[in-house]
DNA sequence: GCGGGTTCTGGACTTTTTGTCCAGTCTGGA
DNA sequence: TCCAGACTGGACAAAAAGTCCAGAACCCGC
């Protein structure tokens, strides 16, 4: 089964539109690669990443792994390019009219600059080095003590020294932060802003009832 | 200094300008607010994300507190609003020809959007399932009801026709994701795996028992 | 339909946390 | 020095969290 009248094989005559518009509608992003599974060797590709062209043998090792009795579309998995690029890939066997497989098909997506998009995006205005919260969820007291941290931070006025304004702040933040609803939270804050547990209910009392003061 | 003509404060004649400016620029997604430090209070706000309004209660206490030797600009800092919208605020001291703080900006914008947006292009030709846990906020009933959504979705098997093994599971992933760390969360779990209270606590002691049974 | 084992229930009860109160102490300023 | 406001420690009441258990319900093989 070589090639048939210079060197157009009939498999790629086929599959050519399909591969074309797919490679046309994801841009410059995505490659689509057509192998051989026979001789393991690319067929032709479209919007190659990489310097493979038709010929090349396939970089896929795994082409001759695909199991028959499964299904004949796999992924989408991860590659990873020797550059660093991110890629996300799909693979599916094309059967001839004979129902066997006369090539393979991957489309290979380019992740990159989806993912510096939404850094950019998740960057814009946002305060300090993203992500106080990785940690977060699970540690509460962590919780607590970012809040606190960025309020002495904020203001400069360590946790001693802090005013009735200062712990009213604080604890208005930890409250709309939820902090109180996680069970053993208020004896923690009492502790994290030195103050007994008695001032912590009283200042969130206060916070709490703005209504019968003014 | 109290309000000149139809209740126009002067230091809202003054700064309006700006603060429209800005609340155009920054779309729906940021709110501006021009407090008065002397009183406590809103001036004036543009775009409001609560309910907040002229007059009413600024709820930054520490107004007053802001510190005159330092810089007049504070900020970028995070802030949470009840509903969990993640808000990021700045704010600066104005003041008046005589140097004497006049009013305090708030800037605070919505993050939000920004986020989801990013959480789309990132997500979007990912491979697995990313995000096991997409909304995991404030409201962890929500998070409860999701955890046993995803666990009837994977099964196919509704609250109702669980059997122990599931309640089990379902429990075991409940108490990794910390959801009994928060107050009164065991009665609503019973509630939504349709089962006593009483059964939840058994079923979590015999999870997190495992050693005295094997 | 009939045991018989397993699981769930409702409610009583204990323990732990939460929230409130208050008399006494501390502190900073007139 | 005295006063007023703020904090403390501890007592106490109220509310959740957990435990326990006798009985109901359920499931399953017979």
């Amino acid at each position: 089964m070589g090639n048939v009248e210079e060197g157009r094989d009939p498999r790629v005559a086929m599959w050519a539109p399909v591969c074309q518009a797919v490679a046309l509608l994801l841009g410059p992003y995505a490659e689509v690669v057509l192998h051989d599974p026979e001789t393991d060797r690319v067929l032709e590709i479209w919007n190659p990443m990489t310097s493979r062209g038709p010929g090349d043998p396939s970089l896929l090792g795994e082409l001759d792994e695909l199991d028959p009795s499964a299904r004949d579309v796999y992924g989408p998995y991860e590659k990873l390019l020797a550059d660093g690029r991110r890629l996300t890939s799909v693979s599916a066997v094309l059967r001839d009219t004979r129902d066997r497989p006369s090539a393979v098909l991957c489309i290979n997506l380019d992740r990159t600059p989806l993912e510096q998009a939404a850094a950019v995006l998740s960057a814009f205005g946002a305060p300090t080095v993203q992500r106080p919260e990785p940690l977060f969820e699970q540690d509460w007291s962590e919780r607590i003590q970012h809040v606190i941290g960025t309020y002495v931070r904020e203001t400069g006025r360590p946790v001693e020294r802090m005013t009735r304004q200062d712990r009213l702040a604080v604890l208005g933040r930890l409250d709309e932060a939820r902090v109180f609803a996680v069970r053993r939270a208020a004896p923690v804050v009492a502790g994290a802003l030195r103050v007994s547990r008695s001032t912590v209910y009283g200042l969130l009392a206060e916070l709490r009832a703005p209504s019968a003061k003014d």
